[in-house]
DNA sequence: GACGGCCAACCTACTGGTTAGCAGGCTGGC
DNA sequence: GCCAGCCTGCTAACCAGTAGGTTGGCCGTC
C-alpha cells in the first residue's frame, strides 16, 4: 500500500532472495543483518516475528504477480505472446541466482513445516495464477490461436506445474538454459500443435 | 549394499519423511530421536554428520528408484502402460504426507543452501530419471503408441517437470488430486494425442 | 577382549526474540 | 523562538532454546 521506509524494503528484498535460496529455514534474522547492514533488533524493529517477514514477502510477491499479469494482458493482446511473455520473464529470473525460483513455489514445497499464516498467501498464489493461465489459454483457444487438448482449466494446471517443474529441472542440472528448453517446448505444443510441430517460424504464420 | 541394521534403517527412514516435509534445514537429529525413540548421539553414531545422513537418504532413493524403473520396465511391456504404472505410483505416495514429494526433487529446490555431497547425487537421479522416461517415450513414439511434438528427450524433460511441479501444486492445494488430474492429463496427450482429446477409452483402442 | 550399539553429559555456535535506551525529526503549546 | 513530548529508526545487551557434534563409558556378544 503505502510506500515503506527503504530499510523495510531492503530488509523484504532481502529476504526474499534467500527463501529463493533455501526456502523458510534457510535462512535467519543473522544472515539479513549482515547483508542488509543492521542489528538484529533493528529488523524485529520492523517485522515483529518470521512469521510477519515472510507473510509479507510472499504478500509483496502476490501483489507484484498480480499486476505483471495485468501489464501482459495489456500489452500482449494475442494470447500466445502473452505466454511467450511470461515465459521470457521467468527465463530471465531463472538465469540470476537470486531470482531463479518463484518464491511461493518454493515456499509451497515445504508447506507441512510453513506456519498457517504463510501457507494461505502461497495458496492464493496458486490459485490467482492457476485463474490468470487459464484465462489466456481460454481466450486463445476461443481465438484459434491455441490448441487445447482438454479444458483450460486442466490445461493451465498443466501448463504451471511444467513451468515450476522447469524451475527445479534447471536448478537440479545447474543450468538455466534447461528452463528455456522445457517451456518453449510447453508453448510450442499447445501453439503449433498440428501444423509446426517442433519450432514457431514466425509471430504471423 | 548390504543391509545394514533396523535402527540406521529406521533413522532412515525417519529422516526421508522428515526431509520430504520441509527439506534439508527443516529437520534435526533432535526430531529424529523423538521419532525413532533413540537419543540424539546414536545418531550420530551410525550417521557421523548430518550430510552423511541425508546423503545415505538420498542415495538409497536413487538405488529405489532405479529398481522401481527397471521393475516397471519388466512389468509392463507397453510403454504408454509403463507411463500410467509410474504416474499410478506417484499419485498412490502423494495421497500420504510422509511420502507426499520426491526427495530428490524437494532438495532440487534447495539445492543453493545444500552440501555439494548432496547436490551430486540429487543431479544424478535427475539424470536417470529424465534418462528413462526418454527410452520409454522413445520406444513408445518407435511402436506408434506415443504420438511425440518434439524428440524424446525434450518430451521426456517435459513430463519430468510436468510430474514434479504436480507435486508442487498438489501440495499448494492441499489436495492430492491436483497431481491425479495434471498427470492423466499430461499422460492422455502423449497417448491419445490425436484420436482421444480428453480421455482414454480402453487400453487396447 | 575387541567390537557394535547405545547413551548421559557436555560443548559451542546459533536460533528467533525481548528489553531498555539513545539519537533525531516533527509536533503543539507557551 | 523555544522547549516538552512523542514518534521512528536503530542498537547493545541479553535471553532461553535448539542446532549439530564430541567425549567417555556402559553393556552384551562373538
Amino acid at each position: 500500500m503505502a510506500n515503506v521506509s527503504s530499510t523495510a524494503d531492503e530488509i523484504l528484498r532481502c529476504a526474499r532472495s534467500l527463501i529463493i535460496g533455501g526456502g523458510y529455514n534457510g535462512f535467519s534474522y543473522a544472515d539479513i543483518s549482515g547483508v542488509v547492514g543492521i542489528r538484529k533488533a533493528s529488523i524485529h524493529h520492523h517485522f515483529p516475528s518470521k512469521v510477519d517477514l515472510v507473510r509479507a514477502v510472499v504478500q509483496r510477491h502476490v501483489e507484484e504477480a498480480a499486476a505483471g499479469m495485468a501489464a501482459l494482458d495489456r500489452h500482449h493482446p494475442d494470447p500466445a505472446d502473452r505466454l511467450r511473455a511470461y515465459a521470457r520473464y521467468w527465463a530471465e529470473c531463472v538465469r540470476d541466482p537470486a531470482n531463479a525460483f518463484c518464491v511461493c513455489a518454493l515456499l509451497a514445497s515445504q508447506i507441512p513445516v510453513l506456519p498457517e499464516e504463510v501457507v494461505v498467501e502461497v495458496r492464493s498464489h496458486f490459485r490467482a495464477l492457476s485463474d490468470w493461465l487459464t484465462s489466456v489459454i481460454q481466450e486463445g483457444a476461443k481465438q484459434g490461436r491455441l490448441n487445447l487438448s482438454c479444458d483450460a482449466r486442466a490445461e493451465a494446471e498443466v501448463f504451471m506445474a511444467a513451468v515450476h517443474g522447469a524451475m527445479l529441472s534447471a536448478r537440479a542440472y545447474g543450468d538455466d538454459a534447461a528452463f528455456r528448453t522445457i517451456v518453449t517446448r510447453l508453448i510450442d505444443r499447445l501453439v503449433a500443435d498440428h501444423d509446426e510441430p517442433t519450432k514457431r517460424a514466425a509471430p504471423g504464420a
